[in-house]
DNA sequence: ATTATAATTTAACAACGTTAGAAAATAGAT
DNA sequence: ATCTATTTTCTAACGTTGTTAAATTATAAT
């Protein structure tokens, strides 16, 4: 009697539906344009039927927020596993970082509380803790190879962080004058320049 | 007849009154808290009236995130202009900076298009320009007495100010980890290492 | 085939930004 | 002081939003 395992198949698949509507809504429109009702005509259901996967919409947006960060984090972590030199290997995070940004700019948004008054921004900082681990990791080994001790390795992550996200912000949507080239070798040059400095002390 | 002027002297204190009256519930509610209906209320007239002073709420607001631009401009001015030692100075404005977001967080966080967004992104930018012309100004002077060759003065701009926001939004509401002089402790850490690895090139 | 349960929809609510048109208040002229 | 013209202000409404209650349809079990 496997009505009830395909019903809940089904009801994962619609579940997933919901999520990916909402989020090429978002990527196409804006988050503005992301309502109940759009979502359910795109999946072919009636508004209602939305509530019975998610709470609200602040959960739908929720999970997509998670998921982005989730994203962040291996793809990161997938950009640092080639590079041999530490320093090389922080620099391709921090690049796979601000690519992520350009990618999947209705993620990222989502994920820094732009487009939608309704996510907490505690839950930026929550969910930032994943990929920021990923980082840490990195800078922790950086510092044993190179010799250098970090006497606060959280706030020089934190800082690293920082800078990657400024850059994206102020860089946002290809502007930052100049192409993407510019702007990703001023994300390098501005990572070099942060280890260059932690390591001469 | 001075009639008339009296009504002009009025009608500018209204306008003001919904500003001051949209910034305030911002500041104690969120800016999702900010409805027409609420600002009226507080200005003690019938919501259309709001329409006589502005062409929509998205006017109100865009006012509101001009004018945090500008105070921004003038506060990191003015905590420049006591320095004597541009490397201080620089240090003192990004601390101005960091201050400000978190003395006036209602008009940082409009600035930056959290909680409200039909504000475009690239208001932030243009509006953006005014202060970091101040940050440019400070970072040439700093560039000339030390005898540092900036190459590209634009990015070095870009790169402080991405630093600056990406430091307010990491530490955002007074979370990262350890109490506010930490926090600055770390802002000011992080600026003194840029400008380390820039004078050492 | 009938009944119980699950799935889905229609209809509605309150609140939002905004607009049209009526009502009230004020100005200038006789 | 009164009447008219103009400006100021409000009431009422529209369309849209997120969300919920109740009714309806479809499915499963007896």
């Amino acid at each position: 009697m496997g009505t009830t395992e395909r019903r809940e198949r089904q009801k994962l698949e619609t579940r997933r539906g919901i999520l990916a509507a909402a989020r090429k809504i978002a990527r196409e429109e804006g988050w503005a344009a992301v309502t109940i009702r759009r979502v359910a005509e795109m999946i072919e259901y009636s508004p209602p039927i939305i509530y019975e996967y998610f709470a609200g919409k602040d959960a739908i947006l929720g999970d997509l927020q998670c998921l982005g960060f989730d994203l962040l984090a291996d793809t990161m972590r997938a950009a640092g596993e080639g590079a041999a030199d530490p320093t090389v290997r922080i620099s391709r995070m921090g690049l796979a970082y601000w690519r992520f940004a350009h990618e999947s700019p209705e993620l990222y948004q989502l994920m820094h509380g732009w487009g939608s008054a309704a996510l907490p921004m505690e839950d930026t900082l929550v969910g930032a803790r994943k990929p920021a681990a990923a980082v840490r990791e990195a800078l922790e080994n950086w510092a044993r190879l190179k010799g250098v001790p970090l006497h606060d390795p959280q706030g020089a992550v934190e800082t690293l962080w920082a800078l990657l996200h400024g850059l994206v912000t102020v860089g946002a949507l290809g502007r930052l004058g100049g192409g993407p080239e510019r702007a990703e070798g001023l994300v390098a040059q501005a990572l070099q320049d942060l280890l260059f400095a932690w390591a001469a002390k």
